[in-house]
RNA sequence: CGCGGGGUGGAGCAGUGGUAGCUCGUCGGGCUCAUAACCCGAAGGUCGUCGGUUCAAAUCCGGCCCCCGCAACCA
């Protein structure tokens, strides 16, 4: 299913630019700077014979709808088969990295290829144990925007290699801001997940992304979300239940765990819940909605705490005849915590450790199968209440730290500088600025000719976002200026404004409109502000 | 008509034909073991909008409005 063809298209030898030919303009080259005359130029490639498995892989996925979820991804990959695939092109001859054809080193192949082959070429395919052992997949999970790459091309190299498919494709959204912007270094609002992980913890960062955001669509992410759900699920649901109950037990038993007596109508709900939940929780993973999971959990959390207010143990403890009913009440407790770690485990495998060292075992405590059987920790253990698994975080608190913290930065630098005023509340990383370029010579400089000039007229152009049509005076001519300024100026803030016009800068096409110089403005994500001139300066005075 | 996602109580989200749910927040009450945590109760939604199908629509169909991502465009 591979074999050596030609990839033809119109070369532009100066531009070193292959084109489409639905891309040039009068036969010749688009680029504005350019416009020479374009050769068709054939590259020898390997191609894959994806068109030939068209109707096999829609007759699959046909017959698996399991096979590519969830359904609005099952939906856009049919789309996408349906409107015809066409051969992959899947080596290049027109750089060298890359992992060299055996055959025919001179080509190298193409990314997507080797890297799905990845799958199962790590587990030693075809004799290597693990392969025998793991593949075909259960499920491969992976971003939606690479969803095409495993759900079309990936499967008909399976299926050209006679392999079977791995079991589940799964496209999943992606983490948005709060306001619903993507995040991204260039809007300046990144977050980086390990100063994350070293502010909250691992597991915490773990849930939180688990609990709050559905698998298959996008979510919204802030970091007061963060906050708030740790506080309530974590600090005040779980780690304190974990703290409230062992307690309890260092101070009426002297953290003996009891032998319990009989169980009452409490005790018996409780058990009940926890055979409910766990068939759930395992439902719920099947159809991987961690959310869904983590929810039922945290019914069975609720219901401990429930149970702690329902049973009264500090009452209970004042009454010598209720011993036997409290010392059923305190084993319960150590075997709720127990319950709870087995619960939370595939979610925080950081946490079995830590719950297992306030039981006094090893993690072998920690077992899926018994997180619905009651009665195994032997009494006679001692326990202790520990450190608090998951401190409440006090975010105004913290924000005070940052700025103090800011304040301390702030005064050991230039007081000449000025700072950057800091809007948000919550903490945000700090600003990158790109580095300072290598020094340049006044002559360097000279070269470059700004010149005041006045807007005269400002339009947006149609069917972009970014691009405003100006047209400005300078020295006695007008000029027009493409600026991609559209989203942060209408056409009349700009009009009989002076603006700064690099005047001597080879003019390009954008858009289809020749643009004639370039507007200054300064930037930072989302912040753009065009310099202007107040006092009145004719148009074309040179700024130096 | 480039491709795609979404509009549900103050906030964030579930919910693919049959009394609209969850978490947080708010208000009132209880308890005092615990990380000012826990427990009980309450208020709060014409499910973007208009129309259609149906005995019955947040849910199915069509039109429109708004938000967002990708692509193109930041000289």
């Amino acid at each position: 299913d591979i074999y050596k063809s030609e990839y033809s298209g119109w070369y532009c030898t100066p531009c070193e630019t292959f084109w489409m030919e639905n891309k040039l303009i009068d036969g010749k080259c688009p680029n504005a700077d350019c416009g020479r005359e374009v050769e068709l130029l054939k590259e020898e490639s390997y191609f894959f014979r994806l068109s030939n498995y068209q109707e096999a892989i829609l007759k699959y996925i046909a017959e698996h709808p399991e096979f590519i979820q969830p359904v609005s991804r099952r939906n856009e990959m049919l789309r996408f088969i349906e409107g015809g695939l066409e051969d992959l092109c899947v080596s290049r001859t027109t750089f060298q990295w890359g992992i060299k054809v055996p055959f025919d080193p001179k080509h190298v192949v193409y990314v997507w290829l080797d890297a799905l082959i990845n799958y199962i070429s790590a587990l030693g395919y075809p004799d290597g144990e693990n392969y025998k052992r793991y593949w075909p997949a259960n499920v491969h999970i992976m971003g939606k925007d690479i969803v095409r790459f495993h759900a079309v091309i990936w499967p008909i190299i399976l299926m050209a290699l006679d392999i079977p498919l791995p079991k589940v494709i799964y496209g999943h959204g992606w983490y948005l801001t709060k306001d619903g912007g993507k995040i991204s270094k260039s809007r300046g609002n990144l977050q980086d997940s390990f100063e994350l992980i070293e502010r909250y913890g691992s597991d915490a960062i773990r849930y939180f992304l688990l609990r709050e955001l559905q698998v298959g669509t996008d979510g919204t992410y802030s970091e007061d979300n963060v906050v708030e759900r740790l506080n309530s699920d974590l600090a005040n649901d779980f780690g304190n239940f974990v703290s409230r109950s062992l307690a309890m037990v260092v101070k009426y038993r002297e953290g003996i765990v009891p032998r319990p007596g009989q169980d009452g109508a409490q005790e018996r709900e409780l058990k009940e819940l926890s055979r409910e939940v766990k068939i759930n929780v395992e439902k719920k993973l099947e159809v991987f909605d961690p959310a869904s999971a983590l929810e039922e959990i945290w019914r069975f959390v609720a219901r401990c705490n429930k149970y702690v207010d329902e049973t009264a143990p500090w009452a209970l403890a004042k009454q010598e005849d209720q011993r036997e009913r409290l010392d059923t009440v305190l084993y319960t407790f150590v075997e709720c915590v127990r319950v709870m770690a087995i619960f939370t485990a595939p979610f925080m495998p950081g946490l079995p450790p830590r719950i297992c060292a306030l039981l006094g075992h090893d993690e072998g405590l920690i077992r899926w199968e018994e997180a619905d059987q009651w009665g195994i920790l032997e009494h006679g253990i001692i326990v202790q209440k520990g450190e608090q698994l998951f401190p409440r975080i006090d975010s105004s608190q913290f924000s005070q730290v940052e700025e103090t913290e800011k304040l301390d930065q702030d005064q050991t630098e230039d007081q000449t500088i000025i700072q950057v005023q800091k809007e948000t509340i919550s903490p945000v990383p700090s600003l990158e600025f790109e580095p300072i370029k290598e020094e340049i010579t006044m002559e360097d400089f000279t070269k470059l000719d700004l010149r005041v000039c006045k807007v005269l007229s400002a339009e947006k152009v149609e069917k972009t976002d970014k691009l405003m049509k100006l047209e400005v005076e300078v020295a006695g001519v007008v000029r027009t200026v493409v600026s991609g300024i559209a989203k942060h100026y209408a056409p009349e803030d700009l009009i009989n404004q002076y603006v700064v016009l690099v005047a001597n800068l080879k003019p390009a096409k954008l858009r289809g409109i020749t643009s004639q110089g370039m507007i200054l403005a300064a930037s930072q994500g989302e912040v753009l502000e065009v310099l202007r001139v107040n006092k009145d300066l004719p148009g074309g005075v040179r700024v130096k």
